[in-house]
DNA sequence: CGTGACCTTGACATTTCTCAATAATGGTGG
DNA sequence: CCACCATTATTGAGAAATGTCAAGGTCACG
């Protein structure tokens, strides 16, 4: 699979899909096999807190399964969700800024693999692939950043809602049978709130004047649905970016275009 | 100098100085010396731009002296500075997400190793010191992502000048007669409000109420001189987080407590 | 059923942005 | 060396967005 993707890439209309060709990212499953004897599998349920050390030593962390946040809180402010990890995600302990109150939390039920860093240091030297997941999950996760960055510094509160809510889509998004979307959402308001760098307060009421523009229907605890995606992506000025950033996932994308 | 960390901070008390001990970073200059013969080394001035790619491909860029800026700009909002690289830092073109108008600018003059991505991929298998080289910058700017998004996402706009400023001091201030810090400033008050997710007025406004406090000196251009340190580091919810970040140059420490 | 966590909403306070006018700065060509 | 210009920085007044506080509603769970 992995090999193929210079194919796929180069077959499709070159219409700059951002600055070049993303590495894609090589098949979890086989590259991690790798880790099979040498990592913990941790097994978390929402909310619980994740130890960012071992032993007092820094830990590498892989995602397996289920969603996880990486936050941090200086004093005298609330706390911000500074990343928010999915399957083939890795976390290295030193990522945390000391004195920052880091805490890793499972958003969803997540399995979660450990390894000791210096341990996945030498393995990463015995082994190319394994090396270059690493990589290219880290330059992954540098550009969400970038992304994330960028909206919470100059979006306005309905734009940041709108972003989170297309990168659920992209990401988690199921075709209900009223032609909308159900986002499963793995987290909560406050999440939500402390991820985007808004008030809770704010954002519901971001969340009921889209709503209330028909954009988004009725919704349970847990559950957003989205009645029109397009609408929703025209709010987002990171729509394109994410739609190109997830688009291994493949789905929705035309739409956006 | 790696190999003695251990034995530095375990001596030292061990007052909770963050997750755990930091990696430490490898001198730069006898690891990097293996990229001699494979990178271009590029000389750039004050605002002038880098192509964030090599023929089309993926590239690999090492600073060695001067200061670099990634900004972002989403379709209909203000650019957004997402980096700042300094001397040590490693950036990769796929760190820039796409679709976001990514752009890697001097913010003073440089001097940039350039690399092939898959060059530099397999001078890291052959090359644990390098390879450990580059995680270790990685992970530092993880966590330097890590405060810069709390700050903007939870600081109030004092709290975010006092920020900045507080990090430009550890990592540039020399001390002047009058018993201040001088601060050379690699950015412009455009760069900085952009870094800062604010307003170039009210970024302004804030200075001069810093001023009016005394806890900044009249500054001449590109140019600021902090009075009063103490109080600056004491608006800044981030300042013993970067504090121990910037260790390494090791100065102004003992003051923030 | 009660309890607590979470969400929604209103009224009001505060911060930040926008726009516009003015001043300072640095470079450039006479 | 000076006058001029373009850029950058400062400041005010008013608009807009967001935060704060408080009240009430909904839901899951014991």
């Amino acid at each position: 699979m992995a090999t193929t993707s210079d194919v796929k890439t180069r077959a499709g209309a070159r219409t700059r899909p951002g600055v070049l060709d993303k590495p894609k990212r090589a098949t979890p499953d086989a590259v991690l096999d790798a880790l099979a004897t040498q990592a913990t599998r941790l097994r978390v349920r929402r909310g619980q807190n994740v130890v960012l050390t071992l032993d007092g030593g820094e830990a590498a962390f892989i995602v397996r399964s289920g969603a996880l946040m990486l936050h941090v809180t200086m004093p005298d402010t609330p706390r911000q969700v500074v990343a928010t990890l999915f399957p083939g995600d890795v976390l290295r302990s030193s990522f945390a800024p000391p004195h920052a109150g880091a805490t890793l939390t499972a958003a969803s039920q997540a399995e979660i693999w450990r390894v000791r860093w210096t341990v996945l240091e030498s393995l990463l030297a015995a082994n190319p692939a394994l090396a270059r997941f690493v990589q290219d999950a880290m330059a992954a996760q540098m550009a969400r950043h970038a992304v994330h960055l960028a909206a919470i510094g100059q979006f306005s509160g309905e734009q940041r809602v709108a972003t989170i809510l297309v990168e659920l889509a992209l990401r988690t998004g199921t075709p209900s049978s009223a032609g909308g979307l159900v986002l499963d959402m793995p987290l909560s308001r406050r999440d939500i709130a402390d991820h985007l760098g808004l008030n809770a307060d704010t954002l519901s009421r971001i969340m009921s004047r889209l709503r209330a523009a028909g954009i988004l229907g009725h919704s349970e605890r847990n559950r957003v649905v989205v009645r029109d995606f397009l609408a929703l992506a025209g709010r987002s000025p990171a729509a394109r970016c994410l739609a190109e950033i997830h688009s291994d996932e493949g789905r929705l994308l035309a739409q956006i275009g």
